[in-house]
RNA sequence: CGCGGCGUGGAGCAGCCCGGUUAGCUCGCCAGGCUCAUAACCUGGAGGUCGUAGGUUCAAAUCCUACCGCCGCAACCA
C-alpha cells in the first residue's frame, strides 16, 4: 500500500569546491518539502548526489595531484558532512562516477541512439591551441577573438561528434507545457522558458567529447565520452533503479518536482524532458527553479554575487557551528524567498535570529516552562481530559493551517514562517502579557492554570507548525512538556485543533536551578 | 528592439493580477508599562508626494504609455 508517494531532488553538484550557502540553499527548501511530505504520510525518497564526470574536476584533481576518483569520493564526502550537519533529509547520494551509474546511462544512451534520436555530426567552436579546448562564444566576443588566458587569437575548428535532436521536440514541449501550466515553476521562470523557446527556438545539442579520459564512453562509439550534461542529468533516474530495478523505478517515476537553481531551468524544463521522450519514459511532473542568495557586503551595502573571485564566499560549516543547524535554515528559509532572491549578511543573520529565534519563540519557551515549574511543580493537574482554550481566540486554526499549507506546497516558505511567527506566536506572547498568568496565581491559582494550558497548547501547535523548518528545536520544544503523540508521528493536521490529553500537562523540560537552558541563546 | 525581475518612511519587505476605509509588517529609533522570561515581553509614538513624467477614471501604490535607475539570465558559474 503506497496510496501517496514523492519522489523529489535536488540538483547535483559540481564537487570542484565546497559547497557554499547559496548550494545549501537549495538543499534546504528540498528538505522542508521532504519533511513535510513525510508528516503527510508520504512514501519520500529524496535523491541527491555530486556531477563528477566533467574536465573541470580532473582538471582540478590534477592540480591538487591526486587521483581523479579518490578527490571525487572525498569530495562526495565533505558534501555529505555538511548536508547532514544540516539535517538535510535525503535518502540516497548519487556520485556520477560511481559503476551502477555509468551502467545505467549506457543503457539509457544506447536506448535513445536506438530510437534514432542521435545522429554524429560535426561541431564547430572557438579553439585555444593553448587551452586545448573549446572557447564560448561568450569569451570569444567579450575578449575580441583572444583566448582569456593566453591573449592569443582564437580559432575557427570543428570536430565529430554526436548531436541529440533536441530540436525535434521543440513542438511537443511546447504542447506540454500547455497542458501542465504547473510544469514550470515558479511562473516567471516558465514564462522566461516559453518565450525563450518561441522566440529563439531550440538547436541540437552536442553531447558528446572526444579523446577525453574522464567520464562515460558512449557505448556505440567508445572514442567519445558523454557529455556532462547528459549524464547529470539522468542521475534523477539511475538514483531510483532505471535500467537495473525496474520495481523501484516503476514506483518513483516520473518525479514529482525536482529542486534547482534558476540558472539551469532550460535543462531541465527542454532538454531532460526531450531526453526522457526520446528513450520512451515519462517527463518529470514538475521542476522547480528557486532563486539565488546573494551576499550583502556589510561595509559597502553593496549586493554580490557569491563567489571566489569576490572572495565572499561563507561556508555553511561557519554559520553551524558558531549557532546551529537551525538557526542557519531559519534564516534562509524566514529570509529568502525559495522562488526568487535573497541576501545574507552577518548582521541581518543576528537581527533575524535574535527577534524571531530568540525572543519570540525561544523566550516564550522558557516562560511556559517556568511559571508551571514554580508555582504548579511542574504539573497542571486537573487538566487531563480537558480541552485548552486558544490563546489566540481570534484565529481559525483550521484555515490558518490550510493556509499554510498552501504556502509550503508552493515553497513559499518565507510567508508561512512569517504568518507562524506573526500570526501565532506573536499573540501567544500577547495573551500572555494580557493575563499575566505570573500575577493572577497570587490571587487566582487555578485561573492561572488555565492560562499556562492554553500557552502551552500554543506551543504544541508551533512545534508541530516549525517541525519541518527546525526539526531539532521543534523536537525540544515539543518534549518539553508531556505531550501524548509521539514526536515521529505528529501530522500538520495535529496542529489544526487544540486537543484534549489523558493525563495532566506536565512540564518534562530539564532545569538547572529552576531554570531552562535557552533554547536560542541570544547573540550579543 | 534578446528574455526576465525590481524601484513603497533609516534598513528589509507585503500590498499591485481582480483600482476605492486613516498605505500594512519586521528590524532600528523615541517614550511608557510589566517583571514570569534569554536586558527578553507588552502598549504607544515619530518617520513615506508608493522611481520620474504623462494618461484613463468620480477614485491609482494598484490599470495604460514613455522615461530614469538597479539587478539577474543569455545554452559548463547553485
Amino acid at each position: 500500500m503506497t496510496a501517496k508517494r514523492w519522489f523529489q531532488t535536488t540538483a547535483i553538484d559540481y564537487p570542484n569546491s565546497r559547497p557554499h550557502i547559496g548550494t545549501a540553499f537549495e538543499k534546504l527548501g528540498a528538505d522542508v518539502q521532504a519533511r513535510y511530505r513525510r508528516m503527510d504520510g508520504y512514501d519520500v525518497f529524496f535523491l541527491m548526489g555530486n556531477d563528477e564526470n566533467t574536465v573541470k574536476v580532473s582538471k582540478r584533481a590534477a592540480e591538487l595531484g591526486q587521483d581523479t576518483q579518490a578527490y571525487c569520493d572525498d569530495m562526495a564526502r565533505q558534501f555529505q558532512e555538511v548536508w547532514k550537519a544540516l539535517d538535510i533529509s535525503y535518502d540516497v547520494f548519487i556520485q556520477t562516477s560511481s559503476e551502477r551509474h555509468k551502467q545505467c546511462c549506457r543503457k539509457f544512451i544506447q536506448r535513445v541512439y536506438d530510437n534514432g534520436s542521435i545522429y554524429k555530426g560535426e561541431y564547430g567552436g572557438w579553439y585555444c591551441e593553448g587551452c586545448e579546448e573549446f572557447k564560448s562564444d561568450k569569451d570569444h566576443k567579450e575578449h575580441s577573438g583572444l583566448c582569456p588566458n593566453h591573449k592569443t587569437p582564437l580559432v575557427r575548428r570543428s570536430e565529430p561528434c554526436y548531436f541529440f535532436k533536441l530540436s525535434a521536440f521543440q513542438d511537443r514541449l511546447l504542447k506540454f507545457y500547455e497542458e501542465n501550466p504547473d510544469f514550470i515553476q515558479p511562473e516567471s521562470r516558465r514564462n522566461e522558458i516559453v518565450s525563450l523557446i518561441k522566440t529563439e527556438g531550440l538547436r541540437d545539442v552536442n553531447i558528446s567529447r572526444q579523446g577525453e579520459q574522464w567520464g562515460i564512453p558512449i557505448p556505440f562509439d567508445p572514442e567519445f565520452t558523454i557529455y556532462v550534461w547528459f549524464d547529470a542529468l539522468l542521475t534523477y533516474i539511475t538514483g531510483i533503479g532505471y535500467g537495473d530495478d525496474a520495481e523501484l523505478f516503476a514506483k518513483y517515476w516520473p518525479a514529482n518536482t525536482h529542486y534547482i537553481g534558476k540558472d539551469i531551468t532550460r535543462f531541465h524544463t527542454a532538454l531532460w524532458p526531450a531526453m526522457l521522450w526520446a528513450a520512451g519514459e515519462k517527463a518529470p511532473e514538475k521542476v522547480f527553479a528557486h532563486g539565488f542568495v546573494y551576499r550583502k557586503n556589510e561595509s559597502t551595502g553593496d549586493v554580490e554575487k557569491i563567489g571566489k573571485a569576490l572572495g565572499n564566499v561563507v561556508e555553511p560549516m561557519e554559520v553551524i557551528s558558531k549557532f546551529s543547524a537551525d538557526a542557519f535554515r531559519y534564516y534562509f528559509l524566514r529570509e529568502c524567498p525559495y522562488p526568487s532572491d535573497g541576501e545574507f549578511s552577518w548582521g541581518r543573520f543576528a537581527d533575524v535570529y535574535n527577534s524571531e529565534l530568540a525572543n519570540n519563540l525561544g523566550n516564550l519557551l522558557s516562560r511556559a516552562i517556568t511559571i508551571p515549574a514554580k508555582n504548579y511543580d511542574r504539573v497542571l493537574d486537573g487538566t487531563a481530559q480537558r480541552t485548552p482554550d486558544a490563546a489566540v481566540p481570534g484565529l481559525n486554526l483550521t484555515n490558518f493551517v490550510a493556509e499554510l499549507r498552501t504556502h509550503i506546497e508552493a515553497c513559499r516558505y518565507n510567508v508561512a514562517l512569517q504568518m507562524i511567527v506573526q500570526d501565532f506566536l506573536t499573540p501567544t506572547n500577547q495573551y500572555l502579557e494580557t493575563n499575566a498568568p505570573w500575577k493572577l496565581v497570587k490571587t487566582d491559582k487555578d485561573a492561572a492554570k488555565k492560562v499556562m494550558f492554553s500557552a502551552i497548547q500554543s506551543l504544541r501547535i508551533a512545534s508541530i507548525l516549525l517541525k519541518p523548518f527546525i526539526p531539532r528545536s521543534a523536537e525540544a520544544i515539543y518534549t518539553s512538556f508531556n505531550f501524548p503523540k509521539s514526536w515521529g508521528d505528529v501530522s500538520y493536521d495535529d496542529a489544526a485543533e487544540l486537543k484534549a490529553q489523558p493525563d495532566d500537562l506536565r512540564v518534562t523540560a530539564e532545569l538547572v536551578d529552576g531554570k531552562v537552558k535557552p533554547l536560542f541563546p541570544r547573540i550579543a
